[in-house]
DNA sequence: TTGCTCCTCACGTCACGTGAGGTGGC
DNA sequence: TTGCTCCTCACGTCACGTGAGGTGGC
């Protein structure tokens, strides 16, 4: 009843500089349920060691795209299973489904990441261009292989000045025409 | 005036099944102006092809946790930049920084993935478990290894009566006090 | 005692989702 | 002509962010 003191429990700050996330994050966890806190005298959080732990976990799960009910769904299902049998058997479901998603996941990253390493070796090779050209002109520009990243292409390549998109022509007629006009389209 | 058919054009349904997105999606991305659309007289929008590859490159970027300010930034730059020599500096930049992110974000998702695939090979032991027994009394369990995946510590040993953390005293006094009162804390 | 941190409202925002009610197009 | 798709409001939601104004704690 007296002795609330800081003590082995975590003060705010300490989840901050322990997970790397805002106070404003740990505080709305909190609120939904998801951390638990006890309260200094004055009101400030404190927090068991392990809602550190925690916390990484659900970090982790959220830039794996899970939502917070997901999240608050998976760390409850042994509460909430009727049995330990069936606690396992969800949990396992649960869990390989997860893992199936990351590597989908992981996957999309990894081409993106390929991509962007491509589009950097040919904007070096555009670092030393001999002519100050124009988007339009670089598209046939022999410098350059036939086939381009994604990234570099629409970083790159695309026209400037990009229209509503109000005909139906090939975009090959925009690179000879329309150069009169250019706004850089803000 | 009058040849406003489909043609080469994509309709929202290409759209959508070229990426994987919902149709409110795409709206909003015409709206907030990062794909461009023309009309038919209807009032139904038509894509030129290069629309989609543009569509699936921010739909990577949005999955690599970019905001759509990020994306319309990075797809303006060489329109915006003062001159090509500018505008290539920037977009190396940028491109390198966003490759590093990847590798940290990459990096994460697969310790995720790994701390979830040791997670399923410690559920494996549970689901044979020879007594049916509580989360408090698994943290002792001698078919368990001392070390486990923070997947398992917390969706299978955590204390199912968590309280709100209201005295300062370490989680191991848990494992053996409060067991009467069980609520599954929904 | 000072300064930094913490607190709670309350409103804002980003990236969409969800109906409601109506129209286009093969 | 029927059915499926498309359209635009308009409001909702999720996961926080952003001040405003005030208090705790080493």
């Amino acid at each position: 009843m007296a002795s609330k003191r800081a003590g082995t429990n975590l003060t705010l700050k300490d989840m901050i500089q322990g997970s790397g996330c805002t106070p404003r994050t740990v505080r709305y966890y909190e609120r939904q349920g998801l951390l638990q806190a006890s309260r200094t005298a004055g009101g400030h959080r404190l927090f068991p060691p392990a809602e550190l732990d925690r916390l990484n976990f659900i970090i982790s799960l959220r830039e794996a795209g899970w939502s917070l009910d997901e999240i608050t769904a998976l760390l409850s299902i042994r509460a909430r299973a009727p049995d330990d049998r069936d606690a396992c058997i969800e949990l396992d479901h649960v869990v390989t489904t997860q893992i199936e998603r990351l590597e989908q996941k992981i996957h999309i990253l990894t081409k993106l990441q390929e991509d962007l390493r491509g589009t950097k070796r040919l904007l070096a090779v555009c670092a030393t261009c001999p002519e100050r050209a124009e988007p339009a002109t670089c598209q046939t520009c022999e410098r350059l292989p036939e086939q381009q990243p994604s990234g570099f292409r629409l970083t790159w390549l695309a026209d400037p000045n990009r229209k509503p998109a109000a005909f139906d022509e090939p975009a090959a007629d925009l690179a000879d025409a329309d150069l009169g006009d250019s706004e850089p389209s803000l």
